[in-house]
RNA sequence: GGCUGGGUAGCUCAGUGGCAGAGCAAGCGGCUCAUAAUCGCUAGGUCGUUGGUUCAAAUCCAACCCCAGCUACCA
């Protein structure tokens, strides 16, 4: 990829209908990472995440708490933004479903998928319990009082029939198994790939893209005759319906592109390069959403990633049961930067993974404060105590530029493969090898040995600082993207200018900079040590987590 | 039920025919620059079960047990 290049990362949408989980914000770390990366290697990047509120719930919600739904919306989303300023996320732009020019998108989205043939007016039809909506297939359960819905097994269900606008995905099987088959990578993990593949070829039904009952939605732009639905004074005629959940949310990802209002930046940032999303809404993303985009004469994003869900004891977390992770507790704890490396680094990113504070702290304690942030804290003191703070000059390799060399490209080609997780464990290693290194060499023996004026000591000693301050310099830069508020301090500690903002714009080609000597030239001042990371102590660490 | 993955050390996982591995946690030792850190060593496994193929099986085959995912309209 060129320095030149355009980069657009997305995130689902969350639901705005309580504040979120760890789990919920988990993706949208993941995402901030990997745009912070592309910002650094100079691509022009757009990042996108934003929350889904409309739906019957939300508005049903409100309406229990007594208050509007706008304001109740408007409530969750603070929580929302609030929670991601507390880990450092960075979008450039968070969207949602309520903007304006996002509900221009979706209306225009259906008109263009009625123009082009693909939605008519058909039946809904399907259970309904009254205390709580309408059910899917798999929700019901078969009593001998009839079907009844698992969470009100008292309440009778009807069976609802209503008259709903349709989109028309049967159209679209053969040109999806035919995506999925020559674009292998646009949908990943491959096990994903294969299931919705398997899902494609298990033949397609159309789906309802509207709701005739719900109030609490984008008004649905067209009348069953195939007029506008919007009458001359601007307002929406209510008989329309609003539109439903995919044609909303889906499309907050075109509309972030600059659709419809910007055709030129439409241009410029369609279609994306990447939908980061969880395993739950694979189906919409692969499946619906580019017939959707085809249908409108758009093309389809280009790689989707399909992550896991944390789990707590092997239960998917939620909010509903309970034993979700609140990033402001996380973050309390550990810090932004280590909140965010350890949820990357503990949680492979292609599948579930079981999660806890113990090992969160574990994680913390091993990488961040042992290996890493001592690592640093011992180069940075030896440099000081030893050279009297000036910074070493990196000599003759002592054996660690060549082993960054295999790190850097391990960790680029897996933060490239969206396997996070994976990068940092590479770029760990190094961090060991550097640590090794220090055991190996000794400085504090070369330094008694300068002392007694032994000319070659002093040259090795200063060989072995310059390798250790590098390799430091190295792994800050390197990790930037995951811990994007420690990088500069422990830069600053090393005596460099952080050439980044505080996006991860506006400084050199990452790659450049994490060029073995990249600034070998340069001479500076190491500043006093201070630990980045502090270690926790694992009982009081427990009791914060209450 | 069908299809797909998986079950390997206390924990998380790598290993797809050739002497059972890594990280973390545990124990012991070294070192002293450092955040009780770090480095080294040790211990710990009938590789889900049973049978088969093979000179040789965690790996291939069969059966079985267990777990997870997908099997269409929730945001």
């Amino acid at each position: 990829m060129s320095p030149a290049d355009r980069y657009y990362v997305t995130t689902s949408i969350a639901y705005a209908n309580n504040k979120p989980g760890l789990h919920t914000l988990y993706e949208v770390i993941g995402a901030d990472v990997i745009a912070r990366w592309h910002r650094m290697n100079g691509d022009e990047t757009k990042f996108l995440t934003g929350t889904d509120e409309h739906s019957v719930n939300i508005a049903q919600k409100a309406e229990e708490l007594g208050i509007a739904t706008r304001d109740f919306v408007d409530g969750n989303v603070a929580l929302f933004r609030a929670a991601e300023d507390a880990l450092l996320i960075s979008p450039d732009r968070f969207i949602r479903t309520t903007d304006p020019d996002h509900v221009r998108a979706a209306q225009e989205m259906v008109r263009r998928a009625y123009a082009n043939g693909d939605i008519y007016v058909g039946k809904y039809e399907g259970w309904y319990c009254p205390a709580e909506g309408f059910k899917t297939r798999s929700d019901v359960v078969e009593t001998p009082q009839g079907t009844r819905c698992p969470n009100h097994p008292k309440v009778e269900l009807e069976w609802i029939s209503e008259s709903n606008w349709f989109f028309r995905l049967s159209a679209y099987q053969e040109r999806l198994e035919r995506h999925f088959e020559e674009h292998p990578d646009f949908a990943q993990p491959d096990y994903r790939r294969n299931e919705m593949l398997g899902f494609i070829r298990g033949g397609l039904e159309d789906f309802s893209v509207s709701r005739a009952g719900a109030k609490w939605g984008i008004p649905f732009p067209i009348m069953p005759d195939g007029s506008s639905s919007q009458r001359p004074d601007g307002t929406w005629d209510p008989a329309a319906g609003t539109i439903y959940v995919w044609y909303d949310a889906l499309i907050n990802y075109v509309t972030g592109a600059g659709f419809p209002d910007d055709p030129a930046g439409f241009a410029k940032w369609w279609p994306a390069d990447l939908h980061i999303i969880g395993k739950d809404i694979a189906r919409f993303h692969t499946i619906y959403w580019p017939a959707m985009l085809w249908s409108a004469g758009m093309e389809a994003p280009r790689h989707v990633w399909i992550h896991g869900f944390l789990l707590a004891q092997g239960e998917r977390m939620s909010k509903s049961l309970g034993n979700f992770l609140d990033p402001i507790d996380v973050v309390a704890t550990l810090g932004a930067d280590g909140a965010r490396y350890v949820t990357l680094r503990e949680v492979a990113f292609d599948r579930d993974t079981d999660v806890s504070w113990d090992s969160f702290v574990r994680r913390y304690n091993a990488d961040l404060a042992n290996d890493f942030g001592n690592l640093l804290n011992r180069t940075i003191s030896m440099a000081n105590r030893y050279l009297d703070g000036e910074r070493p000059s990196v000599g003759p390799a002592a054996g660690l530029a060549a082993a960054w060399t295999e790190t850097l490209a391990a960790y680029r080609s897996k933060i490239e493969a969206c396997l996070l997780s994976d990068a940092l464990c590479s770029l760990w290693e190094f961090v060991g090898a550097a640590n090794r290194l220090v055991e190996a060499e000794q400085p504090w023996t070369l330094a008694k040995a300068v002392k007694a004026g032994d000319a070659e000591a002093a040259l090795r000693l200063n060989n072995v600082l310059g390798d250790l301050v590098e390799a430091c310099r190295l792994v800050s830069v390197a990790a930037a993207p995951f811990i994007p508020n420690a990088a500069p301090r422990a830069l600053g500690q090393l005596g460099y200018q952080y050439p980044y903002e505080a996006s991860g714009r506006g400084g050199p080609a990452l790659l450049e900079e994490l060029r073995w000597g990249a600034h070998a030239a340069e001479s500076g001042r190491l500043a006093t040590p201070e630990p980045l990371f502090p270690r926790l102590e694992t009982e009081a660490a427990a009791a914060s987590a209450g």
